[in-house]
DNA sequence: TTTAGTGCAAAAGTTTTGCATGGTC
DNA sequence: GACCATGCAAAACTTTTGCACTAAA
């Protein structure tokens, strides 16, 4: 099974691989999307998982802290996914939250430029695309 | 005084001019960063404005459906701030949080072409920029 | 067998809401 | 005078923490 993989993620990271993470972290990776804290626990209970609530926000926070995962802030709440350690940027449905990551990038040297004309250094750039994917469009009224 | 725009800018949006509202909008206009509500209605008060916390979060809410301010979101709690009207993007300071804004922005066609390129439509973009300004530069160890 | 992780329940925070009162247009 | 906005307190939520117990390595 994909545990297998999860198992190596977290042995990568320094992190005891218990019934509890390997369970989140197998939902995240098969999640297409993002999702709250909250809802992953819901889900992960109705699954069969037995967790409490705070284990999922620390497990989230220690996979966060390790670069396993990415936070996404659009709406209210804050939402986790599952994403590659390299550079990207995410483009999101606004109506059914899937996430697909965009490697391309080429905001560097303007960031930096930008960053410089008003005096400051170390910027670092976040870009988030928004709109409407291909199911959602043909699912509209 | 500088009221006066405050009035003028809540007249043009249909919001009534209260004591309450013109504190928060002047306070929001004087401010370089962005602010937590909470933050805003500690200041408020010390500065003498009696206002109630739930006043400052039902303010907020109609500024920003009116678009009179923007909210930002690097850290765990929403910031707000009184922002022009056009297309911008922001230029934050990780350290003091004060935010200049960019209009200059060339993203709107390749944005586009990526969402594009998914499946996507109605495709909009946003652009944070953090990093450490002139000041806190010069007041680092 | 040592050390880290979990569950539960309580606590800490933030934001929202109901309702009587007061202010704006 | 009609209607909107405010204050207060309670409620609804989300996230964090303390502590005894359990399990991974």
């Amino acid at each position: 099974v994909e545990t297998t993989v999860a198992r190596t993620v977290l042995a990568a990271r320094g992190l005891r691989a218990t019934p509890q993470r390997l369970a989140v972290l197998t939902e995240l990776m098969r999640e297409r999307g993002d999702i709250t804290a909250q809802a992953l626990h819901e889900r992960l209970r109705e699954g069969g998982a037995a967790m409490g609530l705070a284990t999922v926000y620390r497990t989230l926070s220690a996979l966060v802290e390790q670069g396993v995962i990415d936070t996404l802030t659009h709406g209210p709440q804050l939402c986790y996914r599952f994403c590659s350690p390299e550079h990207h940027h995410h483009l999101t449905c606004r109506v059914c939250h899937r996430v697909v990551e965009i490697l391309e990038c080429g905001f560097g040297d303007w960031a930096e430029a930008v960053g410089r004309q008003h005096g400051f250094v170390d910027v670092s750039h976040t870009v988030e695309l928004l709109g409407r994917c291909g199911n959602c469009r043909e699912a509209a009224d």
